[in-house]
Formats: C-alpha cells, sequence, structure tokens
DNA sequence: GACAAACTATCTACTGATAGATAAACTGCG
DNA sequence: CGCAGTTTATCTATCAGTAGATAGTTTGTC
C-alpha cells in the first residue's frame, strides 16, 4: 500500500488545493490514508513541517512539467498553451494552484514556508520569461520578457481563482488569445 | 461608541481581508469590540450570515469607490490607474481584496455568499468592460471589452496575491503599463 | 537488540452554537 | 400621563466537537 508518509503528502496536497491549508488536520489526514493521528505527526512533527514539504514537492512537480512543456513545444504559442493547460487541469478538478492557495494564507505561514512559495513564483516566472526571451522577435509588445512572465503567472492565478467562483473556465481561456495576440499583431 | 454591529462588521472585514475568513470566530471578534460571542450570535446568528452581509458591503463600497472614479477621470488611462490604487491601497495594509480572499476559501461558503462573490466580480468586470467600451477607438487589442476587463480583474486579483507574497507592488504595476502600452501602441 | 513506524491515551485550547436571564428602551392603549 | 407588553441588546453558562501536540508503549524487521 506504498509509503504511508507519501500518502499523507499526497492527501495533504489535494486537501490543500480543494480546502486550503487551514482546513486539513492531522486527524482527518490520519483517517484519510488509515493511520493515526499520532502517526502523521511522527512523519511531520509540526504543521509547518508538512506545509513546507507540500509547497517544495508541488513547486519541484510543477517545474517538472514545465520542462517537458519546453522540450515539447517548440513555439511560443505552444508553450503558454501548455501552461493555461497546468492550470485548467487544476481546475477542473475544482481546485487552485497550491501555490495560490496557500499565498492566500500568507499570514498562517512561517518563514520556511513563505521561501518556499517564493521560489514556487521565482521560478515559473523564470521559465516563462526565458520562453518570451527565446521567442522575443514574435513578441508584439511594450513590456519587457519579465513583466509579461509576472503578467502571466499571477494573471493566470487570478483567473483561476476567479474562474473557480464562476464554475467557468473563461478568464483562463483569455490567456491562450492573448498571446496568439501578442505574437500575430505584428506579422 | 458607535453601533456595536458596525464594529463587527468593521472588524470582521478587516480579519477576513488579512487572514481569511476561517481565521475569524465570534469571540476573537467579541474581544474586539467589546462584547460577548453571544452578542456577536445576536446580531449575526451564523457565520454564513456575517459572511454574506461582509461580503455584499464590501461590494457596495467597491462600486461606490468605482463610480468615484469614472466621475472623476476622463481617460481610459485615468480609470485603469485608480482602479489599480485600489489594489495597491489594500496590498499596502498587508491584505488582499476581501473578495479574492474569500474566493480562496470558496468551499468553504454557502449558496448565498458564494452569489455575493460572484456579483462583486460580475458588475466590477461590468465597471471596466464598459470604460473599455468608451474609449475603444483608443485601445489596440485584439480582445474584445470584455475579454480585455477579465483579464484585469482576475489579473489584479492575482498580482495582490502574488504581490503580497514578495511584500512587492512590481506586479501590479504593471497593470498601469500594459493599458498605457495598449492605448498608445496605434498612437 | 536496535531501530522504524506505528499505536493508545491524553492534554490544553479553541470552535460555532444554544439556552436562559436581565436591564433598558420603545409602543400602544386606557 | 402611566402602566402593560414587547423588542433590543446584552450577559452568564454551557455544550459537543475539533484542533495541534506530546508521552509512553507496542509491533515488525533487519
Amino acid at each position: 500500500m506504498a509509503d504511508k508518509r507519501e500518502q499523507i503528502e499526497k492527501a495533504a496536497t489535494d486537501a490543500i488545493k480543494r480546502d486550503g491549508l487551514r482546513s486539513i488536520s492531522f486527524r482527518t489526514l490520519a483517517d484519510e490514508v488509515g493511520v493515526k493521528s499520532s502517526s502523521v505527526h511522527y512523519h511531520f512533527p509540526t504543521k509547518s513541517d508538512l506545509a513546507q514539504q507540500v509547497v517544495s514537492k508541488y513547486t519541484d512537480g510543477f517545474l517538472e512539467e514545465l520542462a517537458a512543456i519546453g522540450r515539447r513545444e517548440k513555439t511560443l504559442v505552444g508553450k503558454v498553451d501548455g501552461l493555461v493547460s497546468l492550470f485548467e487541469g487544476v481546475i477542473d478538478a475544482q481546485d487552485l494552484c497550491l501555490c495560490g492557495m496557500m499565498s492566500a494564507e500568507l499570514t498562517a505561514l512561517d518563514g520556511g514556508t513563505r521561501g518556499a512559495l517564493k521560489r514556487f513564483f521565482r521560478e515559473s516566472e523564470a521559465w516563462l520569461e526565458a520562453a518570451f526571451v527565446e521567442h522575443g522577435e514574435e513578441v508584439e509588445s511594450g513590456l519587457t520578457a519579465r513583466q509579461l512572465a509576472t503578467l502571466f503567472i499571477a494573471g493566470l492565478e487570478g483567473a483561476s481563482l476567479v474562474d473557480r467562483v464562476h464554475d467557468s473556465r473563461e478568464r483562463l481561456a483569455t490567456f491562450r488569445t492573448l498571446v496568439r495576440d501578442l505574437t500575430t499583431a505584428r506579422a
């Protein structure tokens, strides 16, 4: 039945993406994987330990998916579409990006977890910025590659947030249109 | 010392903007305004009643501020700058937009509160869409006025969320640049 | 035997909610 | 006016449920 520690991490990740960090308890997590709450404390002494671990693993997985998109897609539109698809995947499950969700809960997080959150945004933005730089000659915009990257990442976070309220995908989909608009305006 | 009911509403609004709905309790609210928790229940029988009331009042105030911006600013850049300033105001206080915050907590909200949240986004977007339509001839974009409006509102929500993590205003400020870019590209 | 990983049992603190009491203020009528 | 009835706003006290965390114990495997 696999490693309990990994099962706990998985259950915590799923619950946080849907309901947030505050919604999960050592007891509900324990019940879900079939152990006692004290056993969850054995693997993750405090809730902060669990939170930080979950953010780090989520970030690693996300960056891995971005790298795969980069290897697969050779155009800017292809890369941004791949990125949008990642966000559409979470909203289809009625979830949010785990790091977007936990950003809303910022005041409840300790320094380590906040640092892990910063890394998520820093590295995601860096990947997208590199894509804009690589395809710079195609992009029609008065904004820098960095500005475009931060605009897209923050925009996708906000679009997920608002689209989930409306049980829609309208705002996320606009980002597909936006990148086409940026690359064809001058063509 | 003013109306207790209003004081409770104010204390709840402030706490939610910073820490979220789940962080507030009838006891902490009661302590802040100097009554007992049962008195808070007298004014707001359940937490859902309080939540819905707070969202509705916040929305009314926000739309009032948008209306004031509309009366004051005669250019699209002026209007968008005013809108961005509203979001900069909350982030300067280390807060989030109350409705953005509560959108992250969506799964914990009842139908009435979700409906109140939808109204906030629907009407905020409608105000901005009208501004884009009014100044349509100045706007360089392959997107519709509605797409631009939803992109901006969701984008500002996301920018606040991410900027707060970094204790920055960088992403919000990009929206000022963006609207200038959209209006001058063709000029 | 040593260690990892689980367990039982318990603690303190806090949650939303309710019941019932009380004092003051308002309302309508004779 | 003056009293009865009602409403408003608060209180004290309590409930069942859940939270994170800890101490000490058992189990299984190399």
